[in-house]
Order: C-alpha cells, then structure tokens, then sequence
DNA sequence: AGTGTTTGTAGACTGCGGTCTATCAATATA
DNA sequence: TATATTGATAGACCGCAGTCTACAAACACT
C-alpha cells in the first residue's frame, strides 16, 4: 500500500508544499477563490507552476487541501459528554462548524462548484468533507434516539439529511450561516411541536 | 421603466435567440455542460460569436435561460385541491420537481456551480429558480398548518429549508433524487413520530 | 438619397487553467 | 566516477471564455 519509489531521484523539496499551500490561503483570503491564479500562488511561493501541478491536479485539489488542513482542527468529533444533553451537544457542534465556514466559507462555496463538473474531485470532497461531518452528526442523533432526547420512530438518517441539507442551503444561497441557524436547525429537529 | 430605443436601428433577428437556446439544449444534453463550448453552440445555431454576447452575458446566463424556459412549465405551482391532503400535495409536487431534476440535474448543478463564483448570477439564479419554488413549498406548508396537518407550533420556514435543503443535499453530492426521496422527506416533514 | 443608430459577422486579442518539452539539479546504486 | 531516476525550472503551447475592433446590413427619420 506504501508509495514505492523505484530507486533515489532527486528528493522533493520539503518546503515546497508548505509554501505553497501558506501562499494559496494567503491569497485566496486577499483575494478571493476566482481572483487566484495559479501563476500568482507560484509566484508567492517561490516555485515554478509546474511544481505545482507536480503536486496536485488541478486548482480545486490544492485549494482542498490548503483548506482542509487549516480546517480539520474544527472538526473533530463532539465526545458525548453525559453531562450535556445531545441536543445541546449538537448545536455547539453546529455552532463551531458554522463559526469556521463564515471565515472560510467563500472558498468552500468555490470547492463545492468546482465538485459539481469533476467527478473525480467530487469524490475526494465527499470523502474529506462531506461524509465524516455527515457520519459526526449522524452518530449523534443516534445517541439521542437511544437516550431518548428523540422519538423512537424517527428517520435519523433522513434528519442528518436535513441537518446538512439547511446549512448547505443557506451556505449556497448566501444566507448567514450563524448560531440562529443552528439554534434554529437544532430545535426543530429535537422538538416539533405535537399535532 | 419600459426600454426605450432611442430610433430606428437594425431590428434583432427574431429566430437567432430561439435558435441558440435550442442549439444550447441540445449541445448541452449531448455533451454535457463542461464540454459546451460558446463557439460550438453559436456555429450549431448558425450564428456568430458576438450575437450570443449580444444577448446573454455569460456562459451560465444563456444556459439557465434555456433551462429556465423549459423547466417553467414544471413549476406550476400545485393549486389547492381540497380533495387531496396537503402532504399528498406535497409529496407528488416534489415528484414531479425530481422527475424534471433527473433529466437536466446535471445542467442544473453546473449552475449552481456558476452561481457561487459570480454574485449577479447568483441573484438572478436565486431569482427566477429557487425562490418562487421556496415560496410554493412554503405556501403549501402554511396550508397545511392551517388545516392542521402541522402542528401549529412548528417553524414552516424551517421546514421548507429542511424540503429544499434536502433535494439540494442529494442532489449535490450526487444521490439519487427520486420518488422515494420525496416521500422520506414529506413523510419525515408530516409526521415526525411522537416522543 | 443621406444620416444616424443598432445589429450581425469575422477575426484578432487577452487571460487563465492545464499540458508538454527540454534542460538542469539532486539523490541512490553500481 | 558513471548511470539511472526523480524533481525543479523555464517557457512554449492548447483550448476556451470573454472582449474589442472594423465593417457590412437593416432599420427610422429627414
């Protein structure tokens, strides 16, 4: 399964992806994720285009992976702590995904059009991003169904679906994506009113 | 407010628009968006480059014009039929709406693609698709309340962003958007089992 | 007819993403 | 030291979206 190099070659340069993905959240800040060219995050860098494409395919694939390293910090897992209730937890959860996306949210709208017409792409997004969220939120409506916090009848997967479904709504039409969103997400989940 | 032409001029060729969007349908279920390219429609349309600037900004705005146009007989709005309930109302709106989806879905994600890297095109994309759908959903919901098919507490704009955001979800990641997703989701909307 | 205005056509041009090639630099192995 | 291999660099090159220019064509008004 380990990447096997034939014999020596020249090493890769050990700073070049660093450098590379600093200059490429670096600009994509100043400047937006349609305003970067792939010459100007070169330059930044210090390294050739070539170098680049050495490393990833195409745009979409590195601007991933520079977010994606900045942002796997906000999502880790919500630990259940049995002090907490579920709902609770989830909307604190909510609240740090949706606290990060309004920084970092322009690039990841762009990342999301750029999966839309490459196949490829899309898959390694869904992978990176999509699916462990989905599976987080999941295992914790599923905490709440056995705690009771949610009825026994429910479709948990069909609310994770709606869960993820209203922020990324709200993320692409350009609505605030803010703890009244979550707040609100959340309470409609856990308690709709009784007929 | 109406546009005014200051004299005479050359009159516009009346059948030149009609030819590009059929040119662009056609091009566009054959090949897919990505593939289209301007210069191919305007010469299936036998017409020059320039004519088609002349009337759509981009790439995007000539593509959901012709989207829109066939897609606008799909959303009639469903008017209220007092024989059938509102969650039957629902259900065979949102199947119809994923019917049409499934056979220009893939146009319509490369919209919505469009649409997060280009903010007038995300208006007018918000505009004339997604509100007035946001509005009939919302409205049949309001029905139903109304006629206590929902309970009176439950947050109708939350629930229309849980209908929406759910089809745009599957749709996205590349699910399927198919009867039976209309029917979880209405059934999930209606009728969240009792705690 | 003559003038002004708008559209259509053809083609050059710009900018960017991405590919390809030739050449040089840095490593391992013999 | 010689060879093979891989990476880095610079620059040419392609395709496409979108712009711009020059000119011809079709209208209204005088």
């Amino acid at each position: 399964m380990t990447e096997q190099k034939k014999s020596g070659g020249r090493p890769r340069d050990a700073e070049a992806a660093g450098a590379i993905k600093s200059a490429t959240l670096k600009l994509l800040r100043e400047h937006g994720y349609a305003k970067v060219t792939i010459a100007a995050i070169a330059n930044e860098a210090n390294v050739a285009r070539q170098t680049l494409y050495n490393r990833w395919n195409t745009k979409a694939d590195l601007v991933l992976d520079a977010i994606f390293e900045e942002t796997g910090h906000y999502a880790a897992a919500p630990t259940d702590d049995p002090n907490l209730t579920c709902q609770l937890q989830l909307e604190r959860f909510l609240m740090q995904i949706f606290a990060h996306l309004s920084e970092s949210g322009a690039p990841i709208r762009a990342l999301i059009a750029a999966a839309q017409d490459d196949d490829a792409f899309r898959d390694v997004f869904k992978t990176k991003f999509v699916k462990p969220r989905e599976k987080m939120v999941t295992d914790l409506l599923k905490r709440a169904q056995n705690k009771g916090e949610i009825a026994q009848g429910r479709d948990i997967s069909m609310l994770s679906i709606f869960v993820h479904g209203a922020f990324w709504y709200a993320l692409l039409g350009g609505d605030p994506v803010d703890d009244d969103l979550a707040k609100s997400i959340v309470g409609e989940v856990f308690h709709p009113a009784q007929t």
